[in-house]
DNA sequence: CTGTTAGCGCCTTCAT
DNA sequence: ATGAAGGCGCTAACAG
């Protein structure tokens, strides 16, 4: 592992000072053609590029970064956001860094402190753990709120939607009605995010007050197609009265129309199914799938506002800055 | 735009100096527990974040990035290229940078240039045109090969795959093979890169050799699943007599999938799809996808060894290095 | 046009 | 346990 090629040894291989190495570099007019030629060929001899931490160190117009940790690939939602937010970002010239979630958050924002100026994320804790773990990092906090000063918050108005399908279902003569709730839901919503307690999602606590004395049941499956077809299953098995199915997402709600196919129930005469977020994918099943589509693109906008406000304050402890995005019902077939 | 709050503030608001404040903040063991805390709280109080660029610069353990630009979010198979690259980085001690692909590359990588060490992508043009945009950034190309110094690449084997595939379908008793190939592919892998000259993709070219004079027909469509669909209908009608269908990538088959099953075209029966790519949306529709299985896994692993070489090398300018990975045929109901 | 002089903000020696 | 130098690699501001 050889000594990095500096902008000095240019300038020694070259015959010149370290300032036209630079004017050759960032092809400024202040240059002699001849000279930036021989520059540029010292460079090229020596294989140099120079350190992008001591350029943007030096540099007025400082290049902003915002971290994206990722919940989950598997699920083409989340893959949403990400892209979202890398248009987003590119819109404002910010550059997006990536990370995977992983189970000790704090490693990773550890990780992106050094690289990221404010970090963007799902978090299942308290706003206070948050803010302990992201140790003065400013964090923008995805669909959940927060009060502390530092950690801002873009939350997600699903609970509208919600009502909205519902009351157009009973229109629609729905009048039993199931849930397929996520199990991994039940920990990171647990009562005010006390660990070991364990608790239906916001989704289903906003569904069931929407309809009431109208449900029909309710079975849990992990986030995942197959788990969506296999808790669909259940919940006709065990209740078989049921009309109308709202799916934790639109993955599980894939294996619900799946299942309901491959059994031969009848979507939507015997049965409806609607899922949410909106996937495009939603498209590409036999019924094709209603889903209460979440607003990512006014997600990723509202976080990079966030980011740019907490720029311009100089990445100081700003107080908490809140933004929503909204729903909206995509009626395709299946309800 | 209040200036930035540094170390140096730091020093004076506690009455200590800098290196102090370095010590604190990286909780050293060198220094009283009194000071430490005087000056923590002077860091809360002041909103002190230290520069992530200064820091790296100086400190011995470089922080490696990795910048990779994305050909598109809308497919899934590109999102699992991003998951795994993700991974494989992590688990070097690697950073992502993502960018988003746009018609003009050089910009892109003029922008990653500054916060990335190596950067992988898709590109369409010849190894040249690739050299001359990276401007000494060291590169790996996905999915091709490459001749020229500084410019590396991952080449994906899939010729053997629809090989394999094509062989085992005959002996099923596919006689009359069709093929659905991409719009757009039709520009990139234009002949030698010649801008302005059209062809067929490669996936075209060997399938095309592997079925001989048993080619029914081929028709074309945009890379999407309501073009898969549309362009699977085009071809049964022009050539009623097709008993097989490779299509271009599995979001496109998800289309001729649903396709089918709209218009009561029995699959596998009547006629047979095959996908490329290997996604896990494969499972999600009805008849499950058979796909040939690209080694994403590989690919991503094999562009993070070859950019460990060249940090190892310090990003000086080495010969090409050229890495391949496979292709798996998932057999599931569709073919 | 080119070279010299100062830093950017931080950490790593030394000293004390 | 703390402070004083020095330097990381680069560019901005002056000179000439």
């Amino acid at each position: 592992m050889a000594k990095r090629v500096t902008i000095h040894d240019v300038a020694a291989e070259a015959g010149v000072s370290r300032q036209t190495v630079t004017r050759a570099m960032n092809d400024r007019d202040d240059i002699k053609e001849a000279t930036r030629v021989r520059v540029l060929e010292a460079v090229e001899r020596l294989g140099y590029r120079p350190s992008r931490f001591a350029r943007n160190l030096v540099t007025r117009r400082k290049q902003h970064a915002l971290g994206l940790v990722v919940a989950s690939f598997d699920n083409p939602y989340y893959t949403s956001i990400a892209a979202e937010m890398l248009t987003a970002a590119a819109e404002r010239g910010w550059q997006l860094m990536m990370a995977a979630a992983q189970d000790d958050t704090e490693a990773v924002l550890g990780m992106l402190a050094s690289q990221a100026d404010v970090v963007a994320l799902h978090f299942g804790g308290t706003g206070a753990e948050l803010d302990e773990i992201a140790g003065g990092l400013p964090v923008v906090r995805l669909e959940a709120e927060s009060l502390l000063p530092g950690v801002h918050s873009v939350a997600l108005d699903i609970e509208s939607g919600i009502n909205a399908v519902v009351a157009e279902l009973r229109a629609r003569g729905a009048r039993r009605f199931g849930m397929v709730d996520s199990a991994s839901s039940l920990q990171a919503h647990g009562a005010h995010g006390v660990p070991g307690v364990y608790g239906p999602s916001p989704k289903r606590r906003w569904y069931e007050r929407a309809v009431g004395d109208q449900l029909a049941g309710v079975t849990i499956g992990d986030e995942s197609i197959p788990e969506g077809s296999r808790a669909f299953g259940e919940l006709l098995e065990r209740h078989p009265d049921v009309d109308t199915v709202l799916m934790f997402n639109d993955l599980m709600a894939l294996g619900a129309v799946q299942h309901a196919q491959s059994h031969g129930v009848s979507v939507p005469d015997r049965v409806r199914i609607v899922g949410i977020d909106g996937l495009a994918l939603g498209e590409a099943v036999h019924p094709r799938l209603t889903s209460i589509a979440l607003d990512v693109r006014a997600l990723a906008s509202h976080t990079m506002d966030i980011a740019e406000l907490v720029a311009k304050a100089d990445f100081a402890r700003l107080d908490p800055i809140h933004r929503r995005a909204g729903s909206s019902i995509l009626w395709r077939e299946s309800a």
